[in-house]
DNA sequence: CCCCCCCC
């Protein structure tokens, strides 16, 4: 045993010689330390069952296998405690096993009622173990009758002796298969605690003897079953590991079901899922503002499938479309805009983002739980009002339509503007050449007139349109600009909201410029110049001296946002491959 | 030991 301070979160511990040790620990032990806040900088752990590794450099790296926390790190107040303090006889509370980690709120933080003050082991933890209240029956299937429920987050493969306590959340059918290593059938299901959750399967023999057995919804002491690493490329759950059942694995209902949660879900804010990674498994919680009518459609692999979209909306007003297949899809009812819940579905980047069920989904319509009642008010009072954006961006979706996304060389080969009406569209352009001469024009400082004055050289100017001499003029912009992406050109006019946002002044800044500091208009060009941005345009054909041709209008100048572009791009690749 | 998770 070794008494340690937790230094940081990379594992750094020092002991009482002061010498920095490198510790791993599992990870799921780390997980679940971590997430319930357990460890953190300058907390005092005790480490226990460790392997020690000695590198090729002569440094030794820790294997923790079971650890305590002794003190917490408002206790140590970044000091290391007084190893001295402490009995080193095994007695203290493990993590693993007798862990008093588990079920309890009062054990999610046993450093509350640390030991440190007083008797370290005398105020164990332990004390406030739930499982005293709800021992492990002693039947003869169970594993020794005094054994206490180990989390699921804390089995390994290195323990065997152990037996858990959980509540079966999604449970498959029986599947059979037939391959070069042979044939079977198997089942599989997840069950979950307070700690964490696990996928255990069972073959051939194994489904005989469990499938009826195990139900959806119920909580069983489970023991004696191989936990082997869980392939990530399936696994959908956060373990580690996973379970196959044998000959000998213990299956026991459990009649006591308090504090085994029904669901261990993670909502992820539907705004988040801008962030996250393609092919995530998520857990999202939404108000159902609209749903397709189901539909069938048929995969690549010829097989017929019945799917639904939903739109779901949060409290961050963000909308994403989730995708329901199959049964979930044609049961589902969206009447009364109900809270839907789906843990473990996919992230997608279709339209930019949305999420579609899995078969280890779990979909819950109105859930019994804190989020979906808090979800239910914040809709009916505010949110069913909110001007919701999607992230999920379609073809009927308003941001989709409302953009025209255009190459410039389709200007010429879509004969834009050549309509009756003038053609809108947005490109994605690079400024590489803006005309300054006549850039600038002194125009009728009347409001809402834009007239060029002419000046009559004696301290006036006059405005024919609005029929009057003025002593003064407003300076107003009119650029021409010559617009590029990899394909084409085209020369634009920018009149003077979109020219200030080009050149990043005002048409007034620039004018006073012009006339006393050429060298800084130039240097104001030459900045504009080379930029990139989002133009929205109006395409026209216009006929000037019996020679007709189009006249591009920007209508908005706007910065490009490169998370999107790529996206669009993306789903326009996806396009042209499928 | 399975591992299907789809469509636009």
């Amino acid at each position: 045993h070794v008494f340690v301070k937790y230094n940081n979160k990379k594992n750094v511990a020092t002991g009482h010689s002061h010498v920095f040790l490198q510790t791993l620990l599992l990870a799921t032990q780390l997980n679940y330390l971590t997430e319930q806040n357990l460890l953190v900088p300058n907390c005092v752990c005790l480490l226990k069952k460790t392997i020690i590794n000695t590198l090729a450099d002569g440094r030794h790296v820790v294997i923790v296998m079971d650890l305590e926390i002794l003190q917490s790190a408002e206790e140590t107040g970044g000091k290391i405690g007084n190893p001295t303090l402490y009995s080193a006889d095994g007695r203290g509370r493990g993590f693993t096993g007798k862990a008093p980690m588990n079920a309890s709120p009062m054990n999610a933080s046993p450093m509350k009622t640390s030991p440190m003050k007083t008797s370290p082991m005398k105020a164990s933890p332990m004390k406030a173990s739930p499982m005293k209240t709800s021992p492990l029956k002693a039947t003869s299937t169970s594993p020794g009758s005094t054994a206490k429920a180990m989390p699921i987050a804390n089995l390994n493969p290195y323990q065997s002796k152990w037996t858990i306590r959980a509540r079966v959340t999604n449970k498959s059918n029986i599947r059979t298969w037939s391959n070069s290593r042979g044939e079977g059938k198997l089942f599989s299901f997840e069950i979950v605690d307070e700690s964490g959750e696990i996928k255990i399967t069972a073959f051939n023999n194994e489904v005989d003897k469990f499938f009826s057995l195990v139900e959806q919804g119920k909580v069983y002491y489970i023991s004696k079953a191989t936990l082997k690493v869980a392939n990530k490329q399936y696994t959908t759950l956060k373990h580690e590991y996973e379970m196959t059942l044998h000959a000998n694995s213990s299956i026991i209902p459990c009649d006591d079901s308090q504090g085994v949660p029904t669901l261990n879900c993670d909502f992820v804010p539907i705004a988040e899922l801008e962030n996250r990674d393609k092919d995530a498994i998520i857990d999202l919680i939404g108000v159902c503002k609209s749903a397709e009518d189901v539909s069938r459609i048929t995969t690549k692999s010829s097989r017929e499938v019945s799917k639904r979209a939903l739109s779901l909306i949060d409290t961050t007003g963000k909308v994403v479309t989730v995708t329901l297949w199959g049964e979930e899809a044609e049961k589902f009812d969206s009447s009364g805009q109900p809270v839907v819940a789906i843990k473990g579905a996919r992230l997608s980047d279709f339209g930019g983002r949305s999420l579609s069920a899995l078969f280890s989904s779990t979909v819950m319509v109105n859930p019994d739980i804190p989020e979906a009642f808090r979800l239910r008010a914040w809709y009916d009072q505010e949110g069913y009002a909110f001007d919701s954006q999607s992230l999920t961006e379609t073809r009927s979706s308003v941001s989709g339509s409302r953009m025209n996304w255009k190459m410039l060389s389709d200007v010429k080969s879509e004969s834009m503007g050549h309509g009756e009406k003038a053609d809108y569209f947005s490109c994605i352009a690079t400024v590489v050449y803006i005309r300054k001469e006549n850039c600038l024009y002194q125009a009728c400082p009347s409001a809402d007139c834009n007239k060029k004055v002419i000046d009559q050289q004696n301290g006036l100017y006059r405005c024919e349109k609005c029929n009057r001499d003025f002593p003064n003029f407003k300076y107003r912009l009119l650029l021409s600009a010559n617009l590029a992406d990899f394909g084409d050109n085209q020369w634009v006019t920018c009149f003077q909201e979109t020219a200030e946002v080009l050149l990043g002044h005002s048409a007034e800044t620039l004018g006073q410029l012009r006339d006393t500091d050429e060298d800084a208009l130039d240097e104001v060009f030459q900045k504009a110049t080379f930029r990139t941005h989002i133009f929205k345009n109006r395409a026209k054909l216009e006929t000037y001296n019996d020679e007709s041709r189009v006249k591009v209008t920007v209508l908005e100048v706007l910065p490009v946002n490169h998370r999107e572009y790529s996206r669009r791009l993306l789903s326009n690749i996806h396009k042209l491959a499928s």
